[in-house]
DNA sequence: CGTTACATTTACGTTAACGTCAAGCACTCT
DNA sequence: AGAGTGCTTGACGTTAACGTAAATGTAACG
């Protein structure tokens, strides 16, 4: 079953639905990532909070650093409207995936190298083995 | 011009012709990436430290440790005159290949996702610009 | 009322890959 | 002899993204 648009979710909940440690989300939080509403001293977060924690997850992956993520989500906010921010967003994120295709070119040429190298090894273990009998 | 077969470089030279610190380079050795002969209390870089520097400069650009690149040094090194080391070597190579194959494919979702992002991103800009006339 | 089960803040610890001094040889030029 | 340059070995500092532990708080259960 999904969440519901006014459920709010305990530090524990949010761990096991996002696969973070509660660590994590106060880390976030110091770094002004996320800010959680307060229930006394308990952090709830809302349905606002799980977006920006699924952007924050999101933006890992793709390689950018918290701070990056950070900036981002500002801008994101406080003025997502504004074309310049817009456009600095989107250059960015052009940036960001130059490099990551780029990586990925480099792995696909040491992976190959690699098989490469693993059958030559293959080879002389076989002939090893062949010759130990 | 290239360097000689036989022709050793100071640690400067060698900075200068890998673009890496001096700091680097005693870094490596430390962490047993490097051996350069002495002269004295002097390094100098043989040809095969140049070439091990090579390896290491690409590694890095493929985002592995130190720790891995040590690791796959020694197999592209294949000292390992003996079956069972020869063994332990080939199934590093293997293990290393298989994380390098997930590590590919985690990229290249990441690449469609932020490619999917950015189009609907440069689209909002379009019909910002168009709007902004 | 006590215990259990979480929650909180504070703060020091960790890892990688170096950077940045510091103090001191070993030359070479003048 | 003095100055300058390059090299040496320590050894402490840095950054990111948390881990881990200590001391304390609080809500609910029985």
């Amino acid at each position: 079953m999904s969440l519901s648009e006014t459920e709010t979710l305990s530090i524990r909940e949010m761990c096991d639905a996002y696969q973070v440690t509660a660590r994590t989300l106060r880390f976030y939080e110091a770094k002004e990532l996320l800010s959680p509403i307060r229930a006394g001293s308990r952090r709830l977060y809302t349905k606002q909070d799980r977006a920006r924690l699924q952007l924050i997850l999101r933006g890992k992956r793709f390689g950018f650093s918290l701070e990056d993520i950070r900036q981002l989500l500002d801008m994101y906010n406080r003025n997502g409207s504004n074309q310049a921010q817009l456009a600095r967003t989107f250059d960015l994120g052009q940036d960001r995936l130059t490099q990551m295709k780029a990586q990925r070119d480099e792995l696909s040429i040491a992976i190959a190298e690699l098989e490469t190298e693993l059958h030559s090894a293959g080879a002389a273990l076989a002939a090893f083995q062949a010759a130990a009998e």
